[in-house]
DNA sequence: TTGTACGCGTTATCAT
DNA sequence: ATGATAACGCGTACAA
């Protein structure tokens, strides 16, 4: 355990300033005692409501801010039964390399040439739940709250969430992030909102996307626009109810557009940049050597699964769009800013975050609300990568 | 007010399900009631301490799944004198167009084709603060606490972030997010950490940046290696400490190489992207129009703006680095993925956050400790817009 | 206009 | 091994 005392760069400042950490937090008695009336009082001061001579008022405020006093939130929550949070868990990440390294020692400026190695892939998700978290909290705070984000990794994740789940007056939940039975236990207490997946079977509240729709339509593009017969899936883990709709989507295309309809993705990745990679390497692998011919198109389950592709094509001479299509779907920036430009399926992410906490809200203003299910639409973005420019 | 009611693609669930959130939480009493033993015994098999039969846990296990039972955080913390909960308070950033939209309506799948148009910028500030996030939110989950973040706009900023620190632990506070009065105010009941800008003055811990030892070795870098000798530095708002601590590392590498030293940056903008081009556009225009020669290299404030000057400079046909070198500060992934990629000062962000959560834990668990300043190192990395390659 | 007193749900201390 | 009870800090009816 790296103490924060054994830093480099590291000033002391001296022992005082500002605000006396040593001394206890002062509380409404505190305050009343000091200003010389009872606690009402001050607690009528602090909340604004009922009636305060003017001359106690100043009081009691000059009290206040002598003390630094700053009311309890835990005694205002148990008496008001509102903690004024919402809580919002993401599923574990693998945390990325600059989370696990010790930080960097030595006062020097580095100087470095940056050869041009992309990340093994991007935080929070490729900015997938940076965007939602962004979402959140706009609409937590327009709706009076604040938003607490916590990861669910181990170790005791499900306690530490359960701790959670009584610190705050509801729950937004990325889907597949907690056990069946810990979300059904929680939701006793307070109200949850499953974001992204598939819709629940348990009668949960639920902000979906249309992925089943937004492949179907990106599909049917490909194949009746480009005129690309050979058009291969390229799924994410087995069990992810994204990766399934998705590829029911794609399905759905081929169907509707009279070409065979595969019951297995042709490949199989983890949404991850770096399998992404390892899947493109194999490709090439086996079109060099083993002869195999490309597929006129891929179709992935997402934007940094493509772009692992997109790194290994672009490094071997594999033209995109020109000797292979590539598609994406999320819509993160890395898409937009690749070369070629991915084409994709845009999700709004901001938006899922947003309407979970907007149905959230709705539920806590009238707790018997029916449960509902909606689902954001998408748009899909052509860019060069599918050879439309 | 847009009503969740109101929100197209809505599919309405049974009106019961997992959990019947119209009735009030069960308590500690109620467990004990059902279970037929003392709130005591309760507590104690909640909490795992002190001596519980067998038989008697299995008994209140039982009865605490039955009724969904969730501790209230808000009991806990008030006799615990702890919440478990850390705030991080990030400045009001101007909230981005997918904000502000309404939620788009229609389940249809619209295609589009994506002009390349960048856009004005990106969210959480060029995903600066998603990365401080990021590393908090990691740290403070190590240590045990969950993150609440918060943004402090308006309206009633100063009262809600009150609020906040009634309910957190400690609070980080990235500089110049709170007026110093309530900074003050706060830190009178708990610890609080200053995140970028200037080391403040009234003796609080800070994690800052070596900003003036980053742009000094970068822009002795440009004139040593490259022997430019024209070098101008675009500033952002003219009180911003971080920028003024890397206009001081601009006139000290000056010094250094025995170039003339500005007293004023050559042109200022506002860490915006949008403001980056507008500034780009003026040079360019005098440059073509009013025979104005460009630069030898502009050394931005940091990457946004430097992108912005990109944007403008590729569309106009203005080589970088033929006929301008331009570096940035940050290390965005925009300036990584950009053409040329771009030349800039990196800090480790997420390290910030970090490091923060570490004197707040260590604040936390010794209130004695002397304040501190710790700097975390930066590096140059050096890649397209300035030439090296 | 101000003060008193009770209860919010939990933990901890003491008895049993 | 278990139960009774007193805080914890605040809001709020109700009394003054």
């Amino acid at each position: 355990m790296t103490s924060v005392l054994a830093l480099h760069n590291r000033e002391l400042l001296g022992t005082r300033g500002a605000g006396d950490r040593a001394r206890a937090a002062a509380t409404l008695r505190d305050v009343a005692g000091l200003a010389g009336v009872s606690v009402s009082t001050v607690s009528r001061v602090v909340s604004g409501t009922g009636y305060v001579a003017a001359d106690t008022r100043r009081l009691v405020e000059s009290a206040i801010e002598k003390l630094g006093y700053v009311p309890s939130g835990a005694a205002r929550g148990l008496v008001a039964r509102r903690t004024g949070m919402l809580g919002l868990c993401l599923p574990d990440m693998a945390p990325t390399a600059d989370l696990l390294a010790p930080t960097r020692t030595g006062s020097g400026v580095e100087v470095i040439t940056d050869d041009a190695t992309a990340p093994d892939g991007s935080s929070w998700g490729g900015l997938y739940f940076g965007e939602v978290i962004r979402g959140a909290e706009y609409a937590a705070w327009q709706a009076g709250y604040a938003l607490t984000v916590v990861v669910a990794r181990p170790p005791q994740a499900e306690a530490r969430i359960r701790d959670l789940a009584g610190r705050v007056d509801g729950l937004i939940v990325v889907a597949g992030t907690l056990p069946d039975k810990l979300l059904e236990h929680v939701t006793h207490r307070l109200p949850a909102v499953l974001v992204a997946g598939a819709r629940p079977a348990g009668g949960y509240d639920h902000v979906g996307v249309e992925n089943a729709r937004g492949v179907q339509a990106l599909v049917e593009h490909l194949v009746r626009t480009h005129g690309i017969h050979d058009v291969r899936y390229v799924a994410g883990h087995a069990n992810s109810p994204d990766d399934s709709d998705r590829f029911r989507g794609f399905r759905a295309a081929m169907h509707a557009v009279a070409l065979p309809t595969p019951r297995e993705p042709a490949l199989r990745g983890d949404f991850s940049r770096a399998t992404g990679r390892r899947l493109a390497r194999r490709l090439v692998a086996d079109h060099r050597r083993g002869g195999v011919p490309l597929p006129g198109a891929l179709v992935c389950v997402n934007d940094e699964t493509a772009l692992g592709f997109l790194d290994v094509f672009n490094a071997e001479g594999i033209d995109v769009p020109g000797d292979v299509v590539l598609t994406g779907f999320d819509g993160i920036d890395g898409g937009r800013t690749s070369s070629p430009r991915l084409t994709t399926v845009e999700q709004p992410m901001t938006d899922l975050g947003r309407l979970a906490v907007e149905i959230l809200r709705a539920c806590l203003a009238d707790p018997k609300l029916p449960r509902q299910s909606i689902h954001v639409p998408v748009r899909v973005l052509l860019r060069e990568s599918c050879g439309t420019h």
